[in-house]
Parts: C-alpha cells; sequence; structure tokens
DNA sequence: TATGAATGAGCCTTCATTCAT
DNA sequence: CATGAATGAAGGCTCATTCAT
C-alpha cells in the first residue's frame, strides 16, 4: 500500500484518476482513500473538505496552465505563430497528462465560476490572443467569442472524440490539422476550393 | 401546484430544468418531486428509478433527435445541402429548447455507453454524412472521424459559449457563419488569404 | 419494536430519557433511533436536526411550563399565596415528570441563550413575582435578583439532590419545608432564634 | 507560544477555560493543544487520555477543596461559625479562580461517581457539619440532607446568576446576606415577620 | 395512480489516540 | 519529552427507494 510517494502526491493521483473515472461527485471520499492507500482521516490533514481538494486541484492546475501558455507567447509575434504555439502546447499538454486534462475539461464546466476570468485562465489566454489577432487584421472574422469558441471547438471536441475512442491518440498526431483548419475556419474570405455535389 | 399537464410531463419538464440547473447527482428525488408537485413515491409509478428517468429522457430524446436529423436529409443530396440543412437544424433545436439541448450534451458525457452507436445517435449520423463526403470526394480530410469531431467542435462550443455568457442567444445567429467555417475547415486543399504577421 | 404511540412521541419519550441519562451531546442519533423503535432517518423527518429536536424539546416544555405557572397566579393575590402555588407546582411537575424536569434544568444550562427572557420563561416567572413582592414591601431583602437566586436554589438543590439519592422521592414531601424555608431566608428582618453553640 | 509556564501547568489552564467555555465534551483534544501552545501529542505524555485528564483536573482540585474546607474548621467551634467560615471561604474561592469554580459546578454533574462520598468531598464535608449541629440542637431541621440541600442551594444559584449575568460578581458581596439566609431557613422555630399581603 | 412516512446504506467530516521521528 | 501525520471508528445527515393507505 505505502509505496515511496509523499501521501499529497497520492492523493493528488488518486484523486485525478477518480474523478475522471467516475465524476467528481460519483467519487467518495472512500474511494479516494482506498484508491491512495491512506485512511479517510488522513485526508483531511491535506485539504479542508472534498470541495477543497477539487478547487485546488482545478485552481492550481488550471492556472500553472494559463500562465505557461501566456509564458510560452511571449517570444513568438503575430497571430499564427502564437496560435500555432497554443494549439502544439494544448496537445501536448493533453498527450503528456490526459488525465489531468480531462480532469480540467470535466470540472471547469461545474467550478467556473470560482476562476475569474482574466489571464489565470487558459480560455482567456485564446481569448486575448485572438481579439489581438483581430486587431491587427490578421483573422476575416470580427466576433472574438465566437473566433475562440470556434479555435476551442476544433481542439476540445478531438481530445473528447480520444475519450470516446472514436479518434486515436496521441492528440498531437492531429496537431497541424487542426491548426490549419482554425486558420482555415477563421479565414472568412478565403475561396474553399469548388467541389463537386451529386 | 396542479396544473393542468399530465403527471409524466411534469416530471419530464422539473426533471430537465433542474438536472441542467445544478446536475444529475446532484438533484435528489425530492427535489425532482417538489418542482413536479408531486410525492416522492409519485416518481416511482412512471420510472422504475431515478436512473432509468435519466436514461430515458435521454434515450428517448437523442434518439428521436437523430431520426429527425436522418430523416431531414432523405430528400437533399450532396454533402453541402445536407451538412446545412443539418446545422440549421441543431442550431433551431437549440435555440428552440436550450434546456434540452444543454441535458443531452450533460448526460452524453456520462451516459454515452448505454446508447449504441448507429443511427440513433446524432454523432452517428454526421459521422455517416461526413463519411459518404469523403467517398464521393467532397471534403478535402480523409478521415472522417477526426472532421467529424472538427464539426461537433465548431457547432457545441459556441452552444457551450452561450451557456457562459460569452455568446449571445439565439445560436441561430451563427448558422452561416458556422457552415462556412465548416466547409472551410475541412476542405484541406483551400488557399487560406495571404495575411500580414508582425 | 412498534408499539402503539405515534412516532414523534416516541422519540420524544426516548431523547429526554437519553439525554438524562448520557446528556445530550453523549447521546448520538443512533442511540435516539434504537431507543425510539425506529430508523434514523426517520429522526429527520420530524425534526429539522438533532439540535432542532433538542431546542424544541426545550422551548416547547419550558414556555408551557411558563404560561401554566403565569396562569397559576392570576387568581391569587400577594407575594406569599403566590409563592406557595409556585413552589407547589413545581415541586408537582418535577414529581409528575422527572426526567422532563431534569431535562429542562440540564439544558437550561446550554440552551439559554435561545429563550429570550420574559413571560416564556420560569424563572422571569419567578423573577418577576419577586418584585413584585419587593415592591409591595412583603420580603426583607431589597436585590430582586438575589432573592430570585435563593428561591431557585432552596428549590432546585432538593430536586438535584433527589438525583443523586441524597434525598428520598417525591419532592412534594418537601414543599411546605421548603416554603417556609424561602420565606424565612427572604426576610431579613426576622430574628432567629437563639440557638445553642458549644 | 511558548511561555515560561511548565507544559502541564498550560494544559492544566488551557482546559479549564476551554472546558467552562464550551463543555467538555464540545472541546476537542485538538482545541485544547492550540489553546496550551503544545501539539496534540504531547497532552499524552501527561495525561492517558482527554478522559484521565478530566478526572485528575476534577478530583484533584475537589479534594483538595475539600481539604482545605476541613482544615478551615479545625480550630472553630459550634455550627454558626463554621458555617460562616464554610461559606466565606467558598465565596472567595469562587471569586479567586471562578474558572475553576465553574469547572468543579460543571462536571460534579456528570463525574460525581468517580469521587466517593467522604471526607473528600466539599458537600460531604458541608453534610457532616449539618449533621453534627443537629445533633447538637444547633439546627430547627431534622433532615440532615435537606438542610444541606438548602444550604447548598442558597450558595450555588447565586454562583450560578453570577455566570448569566443575573447577579453582579464578586460572589463576595453577598457573603453576610448568604450566611445570614442560611441561618433563617434553617431555623424552623424562626418568626418570619409579619407581612402586608393584598 | 398518488401519497408521504419509514428505511438503512452511504456520505462527508471530526475525533481521540498512536507512533515514528 | 515533544511532535504532528496517520488512523479508523463514530457522528450527524441525506438519499433513493419501499409500501401501507
Amino acid at each position: 500500500m505505502k509505496d515511496g510517494r509523499p501521501t499529497r502526491q497520492r492523493i493528488h493521483d488518486a484523486a485525478l484518476r477518480l474523478f475522471v473515472e467516475k465524476g467528481v461527485t460519483e467519487t467518495s471520499v472512500r474511494d479516494l482513500a482506498q484508491a491512495a492507500g491512506i485512511a479517510e482521516g488522513t485526508l483531511y490533514r491535506h485539504y479542508a473538505s472534498k470541495d477543497d481538494l477539487v478547487a485546488d486541484l482545478f485552481a492550481r492546475n488550471y492556472t500553472a496552465f494559463a500562465h505557461h501558455l501566456t509564458a510560452l507567447q511571449a517570444p513568438l509575434h503575430g497571430f499564427r505563430p502564437r496560435l500555432a504555439a497554443l494549439i502544439g502546447e494544448i496537445f501536448r499538454f493533453h498527450d503528456d497528462n490526459p488525465t489531468l486534462f480531462r480532469f480540467l475539461l470535466l470540472v471547469q464546466h461545474q467550478g467556473l465560476p470560482r476562476i475569474a476570468d482574466g489571464a489565470d485562465n487558459p480560455v482567456s489566454v485564446l481569448h486575448e490572443l485572438v481579439e489581438q489577432g483581430i486587431k491587427d487584421g490578421d483573422l476575416g472574422l470580427t466576433d472574438p467569442a465566437l473566433a475562440t469558441a470556434m479555435i476551442l471547438g476544433l481542439m476540445l471536441q478531438p481530445a473528447t472524440a480520444i475519450i470516446y475512442g472514436r479518434l486515436q491518440a496521441p492528440l498531437s498526431r492531429f496537431t497541424d490539422q487542426i491548426n490549419s483548419a482554425c486558420l482555415r475556419a477563421l479565414d472568412s474570405t478565403g475561396q474553399p476550393t469548388e467541389v463537386h455535389h451529386g
């Protein structure tokens, strides 16, 4: 039961895994303790409550990832290189730790109000990039919220498809295709090739 | 408390609303009964269990919508008109009953295994359309799963953005933009306009 | 397990008994349910919480008893008859339901702030009687709070002595002795008989 | 956190204070450790258990006080001087350390069986004094248990009134009044002054 | 069908206590 | 002696479900 890792790390890992596998509400503290190889009471030495564990897990990683994405773009200039870097990094992150990625996706839909919009939010990072791109005339679209949603959809839905076995991991296989699909989707002035239809 | 609608319909409506507002697990049978204006025990005259209610609500509507989408395409021919019809109908469905739409989106992520892939599944309907489109040479992409994910992302993420207030309803406002964005995204041979980058 | 009494009454009786026997905090909801012959969850159909049960049990009886004492005095006039009636009634109450009496004594020391001073409080009833007595010149003492404490002590300490087996029940045996002891104690002008001391 | 006092003393003080403030059961070992500025485990270097701490605190002080009261009476003779000395000392004790006084009062109602009756018990000391007084013909009453209860009530209820703010500390203000009230209450042959009643 | 009191398993959390450092 | 993380039993409470009316 005891392995080398510190207690907190074992809670962290077990929680991430179970929350993604069964859902947050569906995972009991009993489940958590069992999976982490600790007693139930032990969890409360590290987190004030189950909710606190979820919030901490989410906020810490969500924020860190947002900061990482922001840092990544500092040396780059222009919409295209920055978007490419963003997508590449997000896909790499997914492949490095799919469980964490899915947890963030999962909880985002429940715990969003906890995290204020701003630089700490990966979605905001993307949104700001898009806004800047529109201002610089790099995009055909003029609604930043719509453009952000499109990019998000083109990135996250393939990730979801992997979860359900409709697409084969790793996600990074699709980095280039998704990147160029984003560029095309956003460029409303482009001329789609004429296609045959019967 | 009593209104004109039959009991079953009132359970249906209350459940949909509460499940979307608070989550399925977070909604208790007591909540349901209270919102529907019935006694707790009464729910069990209509559904074998809470799970059964969820499953029934999901399956019935998910399937019906899939059939509807299939029927819609029968008179149409070719990828483009069919995709346009699909998107138009999905967006219209969202705007007509956002609660049901969100419920389907929500439960899909938990109850998916219940619904076998096939004609009863809206995602499958899209998938088959895409497969046919590829076979007919109407799309630049060759991976139907990836193309399906892209279209799905371009449709669903704007719907999600509306939930979080990042985009203004109705979703139908974006039908044309999303439709053409799908076409561009899927057309890997198209030439994105040259853009300035600094 | 089932007897004829309604559930609420059985909870009431079991709670009173256990609270007095073991203390409020020391009595678990599990204990309560077992003693009342009901399931744990059943308690929560009748009381919002364990605290609520305690508060309700206390407030209801404490208040009712205060009202009863007040009513009792309406037809009487003057300090002495009223005090005699008060003591007689309090002792009779003790003997009729010693468990309830002890519960009120017990919880009073923890839940006092819940019950505002006033006509709903047996101690206040006594206090007001004493105040009136002082105003009418019926007492030697001039501090109503002190006089109230004295009477209270002369009544309650014998009740306590019965609990600990230092005095034999019923308490009513001592009604007259305590009543006259109160009168003597309160009459600071009286001349205690000269007594021999060796 | 560390102050000059030895660990045991700090536990002692913190325990007394918290037990009186919140109740024994309501005070956790964690509360105790925090208030005493020690680690939770440290408490167990000094006491075998929380119960043991309570018992020790109670027995030690209860016994010591009984001995003190006994010693106090050795040089005095006769019921009256001894009672006066007793009351004076008890009230002084209350005022010197109200927290300890209240703790003794509090725990007495829960832990009494632990302490055998006898010379180690302040109540017994009073009881014996009363018995001797009756034997010597110094009291009007003939039931020593009842007389003891009366004296106890006349002393303790004012102390209780101070806790609840119904009377102003210090208790010693009332020494003489309570002393003479005891004498009058115990003297069943005394003639209460005739009072007016309307 | 409808009701709503009753059920008891299970949930999150707290607690007194232990023990390796 | 002191520490504080770890323990797991027990606590109060909620829940989906049953059943007599």
